[in-house]
DNA sequence: AGAATAAACTTGTATATACAATCTCATTTT
DNA sequence: AAAATGAGATTGTATATACAAGTTTATTCT
C-alpha cells in the first residue's frame, strides 16, 4: 500500500531530497520553511513538519528555532569515516595500546567532568552512532553544541584544523564545564562539534563533522554518577 | 528552560525508560499503548505517540501495527558488537582482502536482488548505524521484517545459531525476493534480523541482534537502479 | 467443531488549531 | 550612534479530531 500510495510526508521527504542530490540545494543553503512547504504540498504544517523533522533526524538537514532549517553538510551526512591514526596526544598515553583500552573501557564518571576529544585528520577512529548512558545527563551539552549561536558560525565561517584532543576535569557545574568546553573550542577556532540528541538512556549521535578536513571531534559533558560506554563507539 | 520544565512527551520517555531498566517490564513484555497512556498521563494521544515513536527510534521499543508496542531485547539496545571473524564463505571469496573491497565498495544493483548477508559468533565486523540509498526502495524490507508475523516469534522462540551469509539473485518483484529471503530465514531458523528504519535517501539502520550469540544479519531488499554504500557501514 | 463474519483494539497518517520559545530585523527611544 | 523595543517569522510543544490499516478477539453461521 506504501508503494501504491506513499505517505504525503515521503513525498515531501523525497522532494528535498532530490533537491539536495541534484545540487540544486546546496550546503548551508535554507530550505523552506514548515509554512512554505505547507503551501507548496497543500498539507497541514504537522505533516510538513515530520517531513523536516526526519530528514533532521536522519542528518540530512539542521533546524534552528527562529531561524530556520539548513541543509546539513555533507560531511554530516555521510557515515563514513576518513580517519587514520590516532592523535598524537593520545598516543602519548601510552602508544596504540593505551588508546584501544581508553576506547573499550567502561567510563565510569564519579565526578562532574568534560571530556573533549578531538581526533585530527590521520586519526584511525570509527564511530558507532549510538550512545548509552544511565541517564539523560548529556542533554545539557546538547543544547550548548548545537546551540543556535553556533549555527551562524559553521553556516558561514570557515572550519579550521582541529587540535589534539583535551580532557578537562573540573567541579564547576555543568553549565560552567560546559562554558569551559567552549572556550577551549573558542580559543582553538573550533567551530564544529557533535550534536548529541540526547532525551533517554540510549541515545543516539548525530555525527556533525563540520569541517573540511574530515575532523571529528566528540564532546561529552559528564555529570557524577554516570556511566559511558564509550567502548562500543570509538574503535581505533 | 527545558530542565525547568521538561517537556510531557520527555517525561513520558522517562518513565517507560525507569520501567525497563529497573526491570519492572521485562524484554519482549507489552508496554501501555497510546490510549493508555494518554489516560495515566492526562496527554494528548499525539504526546503519548511522540514518546513512544522516539523510544521505538532509539531501539528500545518495537512497535506493530494493530498489535501493540513491545519492550525491545537487550542486545538491541545494545551497539557493543562483540563480532571478531568473518564468516567463511566470505573468507572463501578471497580471503579478508575481498572482504574489506566487499565491504568497502559502492554496491550499484542494476537488478531486482535481495541480499541476505549473516554474521555468525567469531564473525569480526562493524556495523555503523546509517545506511544511505538513493531511494527508498528498502521500506518493503522494514515491512516484512519487522513484520508483526515476526513479532511473537523472536518475542517467544529461542534463537538459533545463524548459517553464513546467502546471496540471493531474484527477478522476482519485491514481495517475492522478500519471500525468498524470508525462506532462508525460515529454513535455518533465523527468527531475527535487521530492523531497517526506512523511508529516505539517508538511512538508519536500527540494529536487532536477536541472537543469544551476538550474530547480527544484514538483510537488504533491494530494487533495480538503487546505489548502496555498504562500504561505509561494514568494516571488517 | 470449524469457518466466516463482525466488533474492538492498536498503530499509522493527516488535518486544524493554539500557544510558547527563539531568532531576525526593522523601528523607536535614549 | 547606541540601546531598547516591538513586530514578524520560524521552530517547538501540545491538544483534539478523524479516518485508514492491521491485529486480536468474540460472535455468528454453517
Amino acid at each position: 500500500m506504501s508503494q501504491l500510495k506513499p505517505a504525503k510526508y515521503t513525498i515531501i521527504k523525497q522532494y528535498i531530497c532530490e533537491k539536495i542530490e541534484s545540487g540544486q540545494w546546496l550546503e548551508h543553503s535554507k530550505v523552506p520553511s514548515e509554512n512554505e512547504l505547507t503551501e507548496q504540498f497543500s498539507v497541514s504544517r504537522m505533516t510538513a513538519r515530520r517531513a523536516l523533522q526526519e530528514l533532521t533526524e536522519q542528518g540530512l538537514l539542521v533546524r534552528s528555532q527562529g531561524s530556520g532549517t539548513f541543509v546539513a553538510t555533507f560531511k554530516s551526512q555521510s557515515s563514513l569515516l576518513e580517519i587514520r591514526n590516532i592523535s598524537d596526544e593520545i598516543q602519548d598515553r601510552g602508544h596504540q595500546h593505551h588508546a584501544e583500552q581508553l576506547a573499550l573501557q567502561t567510563v565510569e564518571v564519579n565526578e562532574e567532568m568534560a571530556i573533549l576529544l578531538a581526533l585530527k585528520p590521520g586519526d584511525k577512529a570509527h564511530f558507532s552512532s549510538v550512545l548509552h548512558f544511565e541517564n539523560n545527563a548529556a542533554i545539557q551539552l546538547e543544547q550548548r553544541f548545537v546551540n543556535p549561536k553556533l549555527v551562524p558560525d559553521y553556516l558561514t565561517q570557515d572550519y579550521t584544523q582541529i587540535t589534539p584532543h583535551e580532557y578537562l576535569s573540573s567541579e564547576a557545574p555543568l553549565t560552567e564545564a560546559t562554558h569551559e568546553v567552549e572556550a577551549i573550542l573558542a580559543e582553538q577556532d573550533i567551530c564544529h562539534a557533535l550534536a548529541i540528541t540526547a532525551t533517554t538512556p540510549c541515545l543516539q549521535v548525530k555525527r556533525r563533522t563540520w569541517s573540511k578536513q574530515g575532523v571529528v571531534s566528540v564532546a561529552i559533558l559528564t555529570s557524577p554518577g554516570n556511566k559511558y560506554r564509550l567502548g562500543s563507539h570509538l574503535i581505533f
